[in-house]
DNA sequence: TTGAAAGCGCTAACAC
DNA sequence: GTGTTAGCGCTTTCAA
């Protein structure tokens, strides 16, 4: 059996109020008092019971972190920032998957409603009017979305993804293959966008190919229709789609970037390894910053707008000029 | 304000008991009552209050999972996998990183005691004598570590070590580089053990090397002492070592595998595309493993004991016959 | 500065 | 089969 506040307030002779007080409102208790208090809390082991202590305050101290696909290497750095930086604000947070369906991500969050003050949503899935729907119980920041009224974090693919393409345009490729990702993805969407608009500047054509599943195997499922496209250097989703779409490639007996240029999105670890030109996400600072506004906004209920973080291209060995 | 029993018990006319009943005991209520219960709980949009509930049942549906590092690519699939089977069993999951702290996974553990049911220890750096205290408050199951008395997952990578030593063995290696990890870890004291007794068994002299930080940058730091071993191979404590080895013997202007052979552990997808010789661990599976055991202890009270789960060696292009 | 008492949302005897 | 009541561990008025 834990050791409650009743024992503590056994063992210093106080009632239980004034335990109750020396922990969460430590000025209004007497110096001696508390220190007697304190003194037998540790001497017990006492720790307070937070959801005992969230059925009066409204506050449990726990955050949700919900995200598409905790293996897909983009997730973990934004998640283990997230966690160190709420913990360091004494918070705990819950982890949770959605396996990228919005079904399961809406019901995750109805389950947690009552444990968190608040939610982060990593690439959310959700409509804007379910994410609307679901704010009323819990103040959310979103991070990679950008539904009206909310707070949130973005990671501008459109600069990295506009360097890209004007990297590309550089190395003398005129047709450019865009495998983008899924369709309610925000940064596919703003990808689409930014290279759309960069290949028009530089005259490059550029072919859209999708949605693909973003997964290795949706890159490596893409490659017969990107190579009928004639395209001499292709542009993916992230960096999963980029080395999938490699490897089908070099399956194929095609090099990298010899026969054609790859260049990726996240800059996960894999990439780096892989020598994969990428576009750099900074997802570490996005989690601490996601953290911030959330804990701000739970805290003094202000309802803060939209940090952007910038992106920009990290030139590796997967992009030369095209063949011939 | 959130909808409470209160309200159903209102809406539906009935008093709370009874309504508390058809959430968690339908069959104590009249099929018609629980209808019409139901029936309101669903059109204000009820949710039972698991903190409030856990109070009386000291139940809270909440379970912790500690890991070392959640950016390490060995973790993610296995969070995923425990936090999806846990889900599976309505279960919420706190996921925290100790950055391979004993002091603070200790102390994550204590602030969590209170909120979950039980918690997994993967690869825990810490004593047995401070797990064994926790345990009196929180039922563990750890991955990977062999506490006497708490029930563990191991995966067993004796087997994949040996293995691997035999592979390199058969290549023709005769002087074998191992880059250890951290003392705490049991996985680094099973792969010690196995590769010395493999080495022996085959005629192949070990240079043991470290402990070794288990990063990128241990496994580079580690190419001078091994390169002065006059070593023809090398295993490494996990990928990340042996990536990050490859990446120094490279930036050396060494080749891999035909100047070095190298091996790593773990097998994370990182470890595939770098087209890297390493030890499969089913990482997904003791995932769910863990799950199960936690469960089955917290829900029955029974101690089960241990899972083993075999690794085994999967061969790709960075291991070869010695040179000349 | 401290104690008494009510209440947070829910469950679990117990009585009817 | 359902209502009554007490209580889970804590906070927060309100008095003293």
């Amino acid at each position: 059996m834990a050791v409650t506040i009743k024992d503590v307030a056994h063992a210093s002779g106080v009632h239980v109020s004034t335990v109750s007080r020396t922990f969460s409102a430590a000025h209004l208790v007497n110096a001696e008092t508390r220190a007697r208090v304190l003194a037998a809390a540790h001497q017990l082991g006492y720790r307070p019971n937070r959801a005992a202590r969230a059925l009066s305050t409204r506050r449990t101290g726990n955050l949700g972190l919900i995200v598409a696909d905790i293996a897909n290497p983009f997730f973990p750095p934004l998640i283990k920032a997230a966690q160190a930086h709420a913990r360091a604000s004494d918070h705990h947070v819950f982890v949770a998957d959605t396996d990228e369906q919005a079904r399961v991500e809406e019901e995750l969050i109805r389950s947690m409603a009552t444990q968190v003050d608040g939610a982060l949503l990593v690439a959310s899935r959700l409509s804007n009017r379910v994410i609307n729907e679901l704010s009323a119980d819990v103040p959310f920041v979103v991070v990679n979305r950008r539904p009206p009224g909310l707070p949130a974090v973005l990671m501008d693919v459109a600069s990295g993804a506009r360097q890209a393409v004007e990297h590309l345009a550089g190395l003398g490729h005129r047709e450019v293959a865009l495998l983008s990702g899924p369709r309610a993805s925000w940064t596919n969407q703003n990808l689409e966008r930014a290279a759309a608009e960069e290949a028009e500047r530089h005259g490059v054509r550029l072919h859209r190919l999708g949605p693909n599943q973003p997964t290795e195997e949706g890159g490596a499922a893409a490659a017969p229709d990107l190579l009928a496209t004639g395209a001499t250097a292709a542009l993916a989703y992230n960096d999963l789609v980029a080395l999938g779409l490699v490897g089908e490639l070099r399956s194929r007996g095609l090099a990298v970037p010899d026969d054609l240029s790859v260049v990726g999105v996240d800059n996960t670890d894999t990439a780096r390894h892989c020598d994969l030109t990428t576009v750099d996400m900074p997802t570490a600072a996005a989690g601490r910053a996601a953290i911030d506004l959330l804990l701000r906004r739970i805290t003094s209920g202000d309802a803060p707008g939209t940090v952007t973080l910038d992106t920009r291209l990290i030139v590796r060995g997967s992009t030369a000029p095209p063949a011939g």
